[in-house]
DNA sequence: GAACAATATTTGCATTTGCAAATGAAAGTC
DNA sequence: GACTTTCATTTGCAAATGCAAATATTGTTC
Protein backbone atom coordinates (compact mmCIF):
# COMPACT_ATOMS: atom_id res chain seq x y z
CA UNK A 1 0.00 0.00 0.00
CA UNK A 2 1.53 3.41 -1.05
CA UNK A 3 1.69 5.92 0.99
CA UNK A 4 3.03 9.58 -0.39
CA UNK A 5 4.52 10.84 2.90
CA UNK A 6 6.91 7.40 2.61
CA UNK A 7 8.21 7.99 -1.02
CA UNK A 8 11.79 9.79 -1.67
CA UNK A 9 10.72 12.21 -3.17
CA UNK A 10 7.89 13.58 -0.72
CA UNK A 11 10.86 13.42 1.62
CA UNK A 12 13.60 15.36 0.02
CA UNK A 13 11.01 17.87 -1.06
CA UNK A 14 9.72 18.60 2.68
CA UNK A 15 13.21 18.44 3.99
CA UNK A 16 14.16 20.73 0.91
CA UNK A 17 11.43 23.33 0.88
CA UNK A 18 12.05 23.19 5.11
CA UNK A 19 15.46 24.59 5.00
CA UNK A 20 14.82 26.60 2.03
CA UNK A 21 12.23 28.63 4.07
CA UNK A 22 14.48 28.44 7.01
CA UNK A 23 17.76 29.90 5.87
CA UNK A 24 15.17 32.21 3.47
CA UNK A 25 13.99 34.12 6.81
CA UNK A 26 17.61 33.70 8.57
CA UNK A 27 19.15 35.61 5.53
CA UNK A 28 15.82 38.19 5.01
CA UNK A 29 17.85 41.00 7.01
CA UNK A 30 20.60 40.98 4.45
CA UNK A 31 18.05 42.05 2.10
CA UNK A 32 18.82 39.29 0.38
CA UNK A 33 16.47 36.05 -1.16
CA UNK A 34 17.34 32.55 -1.26
CA UNK A 35 17.82 32.39 -5.21
CA UNK A 36 20.05 35.47 -5.21
CA UNK A 37 22.43 33.87 -2.39
CA UNK A 38 22.44 30.02 -4.59
CA UNK A 39 23.61 32.83 -7.51
CA UNK A 40 26.20 34.35 -5.46
CA UNK A 41 27.49 30.78 -3.62
CA UNK A 42 27.43 29.50 -6.92
CA UNK A 43 29.22 32.77 -8.62
CA UNK A 44 32.03 31.67 -5.15
CA UNK A 45 32.61 28.79 -6.41
CA UNK A 46 33.30 29.18 -9.87
CA UNK A 47 33.08 32.63 -10.99
CA UNK A 48 33.06 33.99 -15.22
CA UNK A 49 29.77 31.78 -15.72
CA UNK A 50 27.55 31.81 -18.66
CA UNK A 51 24.54 32.08 -17.99
CA UNK A 52 23.28 28.85 -19.26
CA UNK A 53 25.72 27.13 -17.24
CA UNK A 54 24.69 29.18 -13.95
CA UNK A 55 21.24 27.95 -15.14
CA UNK A 56 22.63 24.42 -14.87
CA UNK A 57 24.86 24.96 -11.74
CA UNK A 58 21.61 26.39 -9.45
CA UNK A 59 18.56 24.46 -10.41
CA UNK A 60 16.89 27.95 -11.68
CA UNK A 61 15.24 28.46 -15.14
CA UNK A 62 17.08 30.03 -17.91
CA UNK A 63 14.23 32.68 -17.96
CA UNK A 64 13.83 33.42 -14.33
CA UNK A 65 17.85 33.66 -14.12
CA UNK A 66 18.43 35.60 -16.48
CA UNK A 67 15.68 38.07 -14.79
CA UNK A 68 17.00 37.54 -11.40
CA UNK A 69 21.00 38.86 -12.81
CA UNK A 70 19.34 41.98 -13.49
CA UNK A 71 17.65 42.47 -10.26
CA UNK A 72 21.14 41.41 -8.43
CA UNK A 73 23.12 43.72 -10.94
CA UNK A 74 21.01 46.96 -9.85
CA UNK A 75 21.75 45.91 -6.51
CA UNK A 76 25.08 45.75 -7.10
CA UNK A 77 25.76 42.36 -6.23
CA UNK A 78 26.93 40.66 -9.89
CA UNK A 79 28.26 42.08 -12.85
CA UNK A 80 27.35 41.07 -16.54
CA UNK A 81 29.52 42.06 -19.38
CA UNK A 82 29.05 40.58 -22.95
CA UNK A 83 31.92 39.02 -24.27
CA UNK A 84 33.93 40.67 -26.93
CA UNK A 85 35.32 37.73 -28.61
CA UNK A 86 31.50 35.61 -28.45
CA UNK A 87 29.41 38.39 -28.12
CA UNK A 88 26.01 36.12 -27.53
CA UNK A 89 27.34 34.74 -24.45
CA UNK A 90 27.44 37.23 -21.27
CA UNK A 91 29.74 36.37 -18.34
CA UNK A 92 28.33 36.84 -14.86
CA UNK A 93 30.87 37.30 -11.81
CA UNK A 94 30.03 38.76 -8.37
CA UNK A 95 30.98 42.81 -7.81
CA UNK A 96 33.51 43.06 -4.68
CA UNK A 97 30.38 43.78 -2.66
CA UNK A 98 28.32 40.54 -4.14
CA UNK A 99 31.95 38.90 -2.41
CA UNK A 100 31.84 40.36 0.56
CA UNK A 101 28.14 39.96 0.87
CA UNK A 102 28.23 36.18 0.56
CA UNK A 103 31.28 35.41 2.18
CA UNK A 104 28.98 37.01 5.17
CA UNK A 105 25.97 34.60 4.03
CA UNK A 106 28.25 31.65 3.95
CA UNK A 107 29.18 30.39 7.86
CA UNK A 108 25.09 30.80 8.29
CA UNK A 109 24.90 28.10 5.26
CA UNK A 110 27.72 25.86 6.88
CA UNK A 111 25.83 26.73 10.17
CA UNK A 112 22.46 25.30 8.70
CA UNK A 113 24.13 22.38 7.61
CA UNK A 114 26.21 21.33 10.88
CA UNK A 115 22.67 21.63 12.90
CA UNK A 116 21.06 19.58 10.27
CA UNK A 117 23.44 16.54 10.20
CA UNK A 118 24.41 16.63 13.76
CA UNK A 119 23.18 13.71 15.12
CA UNK A 120 25.06 11.81 12.18
CA UNK A 121 28.73 10.86 11.57
CA UNK A 122 31.32 12.47 9.32
CA UNK A 123 31.29 9.24 7.51
CA UNK A 124 27.30 9.06 7.22
CA UNK A 125 27.43 12.41 6.21
CA UNK A 126 29.51 11.95 2.76
CA UNK A 127 27.90 8.73 2.14
CA UNK A 128 23.99 10.72 2.24
CA UNK A 129 25.80 12.99 -0.24
CA UNK A 130 27.13 10.82 -2.49
CA UNK A 131 23.84 8.86 -2.53
CA UNK A 132 21.82 12.55 -3.44
CA UNK A 133 24.48 12.92 -6.34
CA UNK A 134 24.13 9.24 -7.76
CA UNK A 135 20.53 9.70 -7.28
CA UNK A 136 20.66 13.04 -9.52
CA UNK A 137 22.73 10.79 -12.14
CA UNK A 138 19.48 8.23 -11.93
CA UNK A 139 17.68 9.68 -12.53
CA UNK A 140 18.42 11.31 -16.36
CA UNK A 141 17.55 7.50 -17.32
CA UNK A 142 13.71 8.80 -17.01
CA UNK A 143 14.46 11.60 -19.76
CA UNK A 144 13.64 9.08 -23.08
CA UNK A 145 10.25 7.79 -21.72
CA UNK A 146 9.21 11.27 -20.53
CA UNK A 147 10.24 12.61 -24.06
CA UNK A 148 7.63 9.91 -25.67
CA UNK A 149 5.27 11.14 -23.12
CA UNK A 150 5.73 14.88 -24.28
CA UNK A 151 6.18 13.44 -28.00
CA UNK A 152 2.02 11.84 -27.94
CA UNK A 153 1.07 15.00 -25.97
CA UNK A 154 2.09 17.35 -28.80
CA UNK A 155 0.59 14.92 -31.44
CA UNK A 156 -2.74 14.77 -29.63
CA UNK A 157 -3.03 18.91 -29.21
CA UNK A 158 -1.96 18.61 -33.16
CA UNK A 159 -5.28 16.85 -33.63
CA UNK A 160 -6.83 19.19 -31.70
CA UNK B 1 37.27 25.59 1.64
CA UNK B 2 33.37 25.67 1.05
CA UNK B 3 32.18 24.45 -1.89
CA UNK B 4 28.22 25.12 -2.15
CA UNK B 5 28.28 22.18 -4.40
CA UNK B 6 29.13 19.61 -2.14
CA UNK B 7 26.73 21.19 0.43
CA UNK B 8 23.83 19.38 1.96
CA UNK B 9 21.21 21.87 1.22
CA UNK B 10 22.51 22.34 -2.35
CA UNK B 11 22.62 18.31 -3.64
CA UNK B 12 19.03 18.08 -1.74
CA UNK B 13 17.32 21.06 -3.87
CA UNK B 14 19.11 19.79 -6.92
CA UNK B 15 17.87 16.16 -6.87
CA UNK B 16 14.35 17.47 -5.70
CA UNK B 17 13.89 20.13 -8.35
CA UNK B 18 14.83 17.87 -10.62
CA UNK B 19 12.81 15.01 -10.05
CA UNK B 20 9.95 17.63 -9.43
CA UNK B 21 10.47 19.11 -13.26
CA UNK B 22 10.79 15.54 -14.89
CA UNK B 23 7.64 14.16 -12.88
CA UNK B 24 5.43 17.21 -14.19
CA UNK B 25 6.79 17.02 -17.52
CA UNK B 26 5.78 13.21 -17.26
CA UNK B 27 2.37 14.10 -15.86
CA UNK B 28 1.37 17.01 -18.05
CA UNK B 29 -0.54 14.64 -20.31
CA UNK B 30 -3.58 14.18 -17.86
CA UNK B 31 -3.91 17.80 -16.89
CA UNK B 32 -2.56 17.87 -13.42
CA UNK B 33 0.30 19.82 -12.50
CA UNK B 34 3.02 19.09 -9.33
CA UNK B 35 1.51 20.43 -6.92
CA UNK B 36 -2.03 19.12 -7.42
CA UNK B 37 -0.80 15.65 -7.79
CA UNK B 38 0.95 16.43 -4.15
CA UNK B 39 -2.41 16.94 -3.04
CA UNK B 40 -4.15 14.21 -4.51
CA UNK B 41 -1.50 12.03 -3.20
CA UNK B 42 -2.09 13.66 0.46
CA UNK B 43 -5.32 13.09 0.02
CA UNK B 44 -5.84 9.66 -1.00
CA UNK B 45 -3.47 9.10 1.86
CA UNK B 46 -5.31 10.60 4.52
CA UNK B 47 -8.69 11.90 3.46
CA UNK B 48 -10.50 15.06 4.91
CA UNK B 49 -8.00 17.26 6.46
CA UNK B 50 -8.65 20.63 6.92
CA UNK B 51 -6.75 23.28 4.85
CA UNK B 52 -3.99 23.72 7.68
CA UNK B 53 -2.99 20.48 7.79
CA UNK B 54 -2.95 19.40 4.24
CA UNK B 55 -0.13 22.68 3.77
CA UNK B 56 1.75 20.88 6.51
CA UNK B 57 1.41 17.68 4.13
CA UNK B 58 2.19 19.41 1.11
CA UNK B 59 4.38 21.84 2.51
CA UNK B 60 2.63 24.20 0.18
CA UNK B 61 2.29 27.51 1.76
CA UNK B 62 -1.67 28.06 2.93
CA UNK B 63 -2.61 31.21 0.77
CA UNK B 64 -1.43 29.09 -2.38
CA UNK B 65 -3.12 25.58 -1.43
CA UNK B 66 -6.34 28.14 -0.88
CA UNK B 67 -6.42 29.18 -4.48
CA UNK B 68 -4.95 25.39 -5.61
CA UNK B 69 -7.92 24.16 -3.86
CA UNK B 70 -10.26 26.32 -5.61
CA UNK B 71 -8.57 25.86 -9.23
CA UNK B 72 -9.11 21.64 -8.11
CA UNK B 73 -12.09 22.01 -7.21
CA UNK B 74 -13.38 23.75 -10.20
CA UNK B 75 -11.65 21.14 -12.18
CA UNK B 76 -13.80 18.28 -10.21
CA UNK B 77 -10.87 16.73 -8.10
CA UNK B 78 -11.62 17.58 -4.77
CA UNK B 79 -15.06 19.09 -2.74
CA UNK B 80 -14.68 21.47 -0.01
CA UNK B 81 -17.52 21.52 2.41
CA UNK B 82 -17.51 23.87 5.33
CA UNK B 83 -18.12 21.71 8.45
CA UNK B 84 -21.01 22.09 10.45
CA UNK B 85 -20.07 21.72 13.38
CA UNK B 86 -17.30 24.21 13.20
CA UNK B 87 -17.65 26.52 10.10
CA UNK B 88 -14.63 28.16 10.17
CA UNK B 89 -12.79 24.93 9.22
CA UNK B 90 -13.45 22.97 6.24
CA UNK B 91 -13.05 19.45 5.12
CA UNK B 92 -10.84 18.67 1.72
CA UNK B 93 -11.86 15.41 -0.21
CA UNK B 94 -10.90 13.69 -3.30
CA UNK B 95 -13.62 13.12 -5.55
CA UNK B 96 -14.39 9.98 -7.38
CA UNK B 97 -12.63 11.59 -10.27
CA UNK B 98 -9.74 12.59 -8.33
CA UNK B 99 -9.16 9.40 -6.62
CA UNK B 100 -9.24 7.41 -10.07
CA UNK B 101 -6.73 9.81 -11.63
CA UNK B 102 -4.43 10.10 -8.68
CA UNK B 103 -4.97 6.06 -8.64
CA UNK B 104 -3.44 5.96 -12.29
CA UNK B 105 -0.81 8.78 -11.24
CA UNK B 106 0.71 6.52 -8.01
CA UNK B 107 2.12 3.89 -10.44
CA UNK B 108 4.19 6.30 -12.08
CA UNK B 109 5.37 7.83 -8.92
CA UNK B 110 6.55 4.40 -7.53
CA UNK B 111 8.25 4.29 -11.15
CA UNK B 112 10.34 7.14 -10.45
CA UNK B 113 11.17 6.28 -7.34
CA UNK B 114 12.53 3.05 -8.50
CA UNK B 115 14.39 4.16 -11.24
CA UNK B 116 16.21 6.92 -8.77
CA UNK B 117 17.31 4.43 -5.98
CA UNK B 118 18.00 1.50 -8.91
CA UNK B 119 21.59 0.98 -7.39
CA UNK B 120 21.12 0.95 -3.92
CA UNK B 121 19.92 -2.12 -1.72
CA UNK B 122 16.17 -2.17 0.26
CA UNK B 123 18.09 -1.19 3.68
CA UNK B 124 20.41 1.83 1.67
CA UNK B 125 16.41 3.01 0.71
CA UNK B 126 14.94 2.97 4.08
CA UNK B 127 18.25 4.20 5.53
CA UNK B 128 18.19 7.23 3.05
CA UNK B 129 13.82 7.61 4.12
CA UNK B 130 15.18 7.67 7.76
CA UNK B 131 17.87 10.09 7.69
CA UNK B 132 15.71 12.25 5.22
CA UNK B 133 13.10 12.50 8.18
CA UNK B 134 15.74 13.09 10.75
CA UNK B 135 17.38 15.79 9.75
CA UNK B 136 13.45 17.22 8.84
CA UNK B 137 12.99 17.30 12.26
CA UNK B 138 16.50 18.32 13.61
CA UNK B 139 15.88 21.84 11.45
CA UNK B 140 13.16 22.34 13.80
CA UNK B 141 16.23 23.17 16.28
CA UNK B 142 16.79 26.38 14.31
CA UNK B 143 13.73 27.93 15.08
CA UNK B 144 14.71 29.97 17.78
CA UNK B 145 18.00 31.98 16.50
CA UNK B 146 15.60 32.73 12.92
CA UNK B 147 12.77 34.17 15.39
CA UNK B 148 15.53 36.43 16.76
CA UNK B 149 17.21 36.85 13.59
CA UNK B 150 13.38 38.04 12.18
CA UNK B 151 13.02 40.18 15.90
CA UNK B 152 15.86 42.63 15.08
CA UNK B 153 14.72 42.94 11.48
CA UNK B 154 11.48 43.87 13.06
CA UNK B 155 13.12 46.09 15.62
CA UNK B 156 15.32 48.08 13.02
CA UNK B 157 12.45 48.46 10.50
CA UNK B 158 10.14 50.42 13.42
CA UNK B 159 13.24 52.60 13.76
CA UNK B 160 13.00 53.37 10.08
C1' DG C 1 -24.47 38.42 26.58
C1' DA C 2 -21.42 42.17 24.74
C1' DA C 3 -16.80 42.91 23.97
C1' DC C 4 -12.54 40.98 23.14
C1' DA C 5 -9.16 37.35 21.92
C1' DA C 6 -8.11 33.27 19.31
C1' DT C 7 -8.42 30.19 15.26
C1' DA C 8 -9.06 28.96 10.25
C1' DT C 9 -9.43 30.38 5.85
C1' DT C 10 -9.57 33.61 2.10
C1' DT C 11 -8.29 37.64 -0.54
C1' DG C 12 -5.53 42.02 -2.16
C1' DC C 13 -1.53 43.10 -4.15
C1' DA C 14 3.03 43.09 -5.69
C1' DT C 15 6.48 39.95 -7.12
C1' DT C 16 8.20 35.74 -9.20
C1' DT C 17 7.85 32.09 -12.27
C1' DG C 18 7.98 29.49 -16.70
C1' DC C 19 6.75 28.51 -21.25
C1' DA C 20 7.04 30.05 -25.85
C1' DA C 21 8.23 33.47 -28.96
C1' DA C 22 11.49 37.11 -30.14
C1' DT C 23 15.94 38.96 -30.49
C1' DG C 24 20.90 39.13 -31.28
C1' DA C 25 25.02 37.02 -32.77
C1' DA C 26 27.98 33.48 -34.75
C1' DA C 27 28.55 29.36 -38.04
C1' DG C 28 27.88 26.74 -41.86
C1' DT C 29 26.33 26.37 -46.87
C1' DC C 30 26.07 27.33 -51.53
C1' DG D 1 28.94 37.27 -49.28
C1' DA D 2 23.70 36.80 -48.97
C1' DC D 3 21.22 32.43 -46.96
C1' DT D 4 19.61 29.63 -43.63
C1' DT D 5 20.81 27.16 -39.17
C1' DT D 6 22.24 27.01 -34.77
C1' DC D 7 23.23 28.94 -30.25
C1' DA D 8 22.65 32.13 -26.08
C1' DT D 9 19.99 35.25 -23.95
C1' DT D 10 16.05 38.15 -23.23
C1' DT D 11 11.19 39.44 -23.20
C1' DG D 12 5.79 38.99 -23.52
C1' DC D 13 2.33 37.23 -21.15
C1' DA D 14 -0.45 34.53 -18.25
C1' DA D 15 -0.31 31.93 -14.15
C1' DA D 16 1.52 30.90 -9.54
C1' DT D 17 3.41 32.52 -5.24
C1' DG D 18 3.68 34.61 -0.58
C1' DC D 19 3.20 38.07 2.69
C1' DA D 20 0.03 40.82 5.18
C1' DA D 21 -4.51 42.28 5.83
C1' DA D 22 -9.39 41.04 5.79
C1' DT D 23 -13.06 38.01 6.82
C1' DA D 24 -15.64 34.55 9.23
C1' DT D 25 -16.43 31.72 13.06
C1' DT D 26 -15.70 30.08 17.72
C1' DG D 27 -14.09 30.71 22.59
C1' DT D 28 -13.41 33.43 26.70
C1' DT D 29 -14.01 36.93 30.19
C1' DC D 30 -16.39 40.10 32.83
Amino acid sequence: MYQLTNSLPYLLNRVGVRMGELFSRRIAGYDVTLPMYRVMAALWEQGDQRLGDLAGMTSIEMSTLSRLIGTMKRKGLVSRTRLKDNARTVAINLTAKGKSLVEELIPIAVHFETVAVREFTTKGVTDLKTTLAEIYVSLGTLEPEIAEAEAQRRASKRQA
